[in-house]
DNA sequence: CTAGTCTTGGAAAGCGCTTTCCCAAAGCTT
DNA sequence: AAGCTTTGGGAAAGCGCTTTCCAAGACTAG
């Protein structure tokens, strides 16, 4: 199997850097320099030759050997829930943007919040000798699947790669870590000293953490205020459209009065709320207001505007783009914690010096 | 942890299959053969033994030395111009999920609609010999960057990858292609049936192919009802909520009178100019309706809701998938097209038995 | 003019895997 | 019992690259 440089063959096997060498009359060696990190000076005119070889005959460098044989390479992996929330989507962009500075490609995974599907693709971005991965969205209170994605970043790390979080802090492992409890509770107190009294949350599924954290932080911010929320007046369910929609839905069908305010945990659910009012004939903030949280930019257009916690979500990303790819690895893990900005818009807006019952 | 004193090295080395062949006392080809695709029969006992000790070992197969080895990978590369962008993300979405079921691994990119960065992307994909690679979204008028593009796609394919294009259709490649020009078209149509007499349209860039073939299709849809589009009605500008939004001010600027019905020829860009409208206190559809296209998931509860063509845009990256890891290499290329659908909503609504002027 | 120090090209030894090839042992058929 | 085909394990040859290591030539220094 052995070929001479002469006898070119017909198959379509891919030129490498063997090719280049025999064309630039070279060796294999320095090929490699002139192609590769350049960690050697080599003559300019076989630079030149080496380089006129390699565009002549459209040579690709092979990543997966180059990555075999310096075990090193430029995956950077990034796992969110779901890439078409824009929550998440912006997040990833941050990160690519900040990965295309390292030169540095991103492999965006979608787990669809499942835990195990996490788990694979963790695994997978270690299969893949991946520089670093970036984790986001909120943890579950599934403790096996945590200790499992724990244990995972761990080996990855182990492994010589860089895991970062952005979300709840895992232990070891540096994090982006959003203000969720400090956030609704700015966001609570700033509703009651606006002037409401009668509140609900759509408290998304009771174990997600981001979702119980913001719920947690909310109650919190009213109790300062001197208002206490009934476990009544927290509705679970979905964390998405859906389940601010529905989540409405049971609230209308209550025999008890509505109240005055909603909080829906995210942006999203607040817009399937605040579609699901319409869908009823009632007035936001007319009848009722709608508050919500991310302060998601494709959203800003809905009206009424969103009264909702901003997070800085393309700096999140940012953020963890530079932890993953800047930082140097024997640094202690870092908590970099991002705080909420409370924005309040016509969605929460109250008749002027009135005082909703 | 226990290493066994046979163990040379302290070093954190990765472990390799050489470790669990050692472990099992079984040969490297035998502890392949069970933990790779399992192309021969192993003997029961030694499979029981090899992975046993690949569980021990926490083992996890080099992914890069494997495609070296067999010279293919499991990656799809998926280039689009904006993962934050809607149109985009429910896209990727869907090819992320045909992807699973194959067990592939998707690497999206970002390009920012750059034709340098498609390029150097596609390449990176080329480099690391992907399976298949699928590039979403409108090509421009830029000749050289056009060619370029597709010359890397042919190296892609000679090398042994499938390429897959979403939006117009490129030579040789095969092409999942919305049909733009003729949903327009119907929506001309179905605006013009429905009572609308003068129009302007939101047209994007001039360069972009699809928001091109949007406005042709628009306008010969007007013209079929007997409708002419005037040139100064056609306001060019960004393809994104900010074009949307400046183009009003445009309209709003011109000491014309405002046209009764505005087409933006994306829902993101009609969202953008539903709220330069909302600032200028027109009331949609009352003083202006507004149309757009795409029929974007996350905007359906903007109110008034929009009119626009919908474009299954889940099922497109679902059929782009399958065509990058289903179908066999010697086919034909193929040219799947798919049609939009009209939806009259709220935006555009006249008051019954109307006609504006 | 010789010894010592840089340069810089090339041969070759890996990197971790897959797969071909070889061969021993076992199962068939006559 | 002799000749076959299976069966399945192991040695070793790659895959395409990087990176030692070596050696030869070009310089300095004494």
């Amino acid at each position: 199997m052995t070929r001479r440089p002469s006898d070119r063959d017909q198959s379509s096997r891919a030129v490498n850097l063997q090719d280049i060498a025999d064309r630039a009359g070279v060796s294999l060696a320095t090929a490699s320099r002139v192609l590769g990190n350049g960690s050697r000076r080599v003559n300019d005119e076989l630079i030149e030759r080496v380089t006129r070889a390699a565009a002549d005959l459209g040579y690709s460098a092979n990543l997966p050997a180059r990555t075999v044989a310096t075990g090193y390479s430029d995956i950077v992996g990034v796992l969110v829930h779901d890439i078409s929330d824009p929550y998440f989507s912006t997040i990833a962009t941050a990160v690519v943007q900040r990965a295309d500075q390292h030169a540095a490609v991103v492999s965006i995974g979608n787990a669809f919040g499942d835990a195990r599907r996490e788990l694979a693709y963790v695994a997978m971005m270690r299969s893949m000798r991946a520089r670093a991965v970036v984790v986001a969205g909120s943890r579950s209170d599934d403790r096996d699947g945590h200790q499992a994605l724990c244990d995972e970043l761990e080996a990855f790390q182990r492994g010589g790669g860089r895991a970062v979080c952005i979300g709840q802090p895992l232990p070891g492992i540096d994090t982006v870590a959003p203000e969720n409890e400090a956030g609704a509770r700015a966001l609570g107190v700033a509703l009651a000293a606006a002037g409401h009294r009668s509140f609900a949350v759509l408290a998304g599924p009771p174990h997600l953490h981001t979702a119980r954290d913001r719920l947690r932080g909310f109650r919190a911010g009213l109790e300062a205020a001197g208002i206490e929320l009934h476990s009544d007046d927290v509705i679970s369910g979905q964390f998405n459209r859906d389940g601010g929609y529905e989540a409405v839905s049971t609230l209308l069908s209550r025999s008890a009065p509505l109240p005055r305010c909603v909080f829906a945990v995210n942006d999203v659910m607040a817009v399937g709320a605040l579609a699901r009012l319409r869908t009823a004939g009632l007035d936001v903030p007319g009848d009722v207001a709608v508050a919500g949280f991310d302060d998601i930019v494709t959203l800003r257009d809905v009206w009424p505007r969103l009264t909702t916690v901003r997070l800085p979500l393309e700096a999140m990303g940012e953020m963890a783009g530079r932890l993953a790819l800047d930082q140097q690895r024997d640094e202690a893990p870092r908590l970099l914690p991002v705080p909420g900005e409370v924005i309040l818009r016509e969605s929460t807006a109250l008749a002027a010096g009135s005082v909703a019952s």
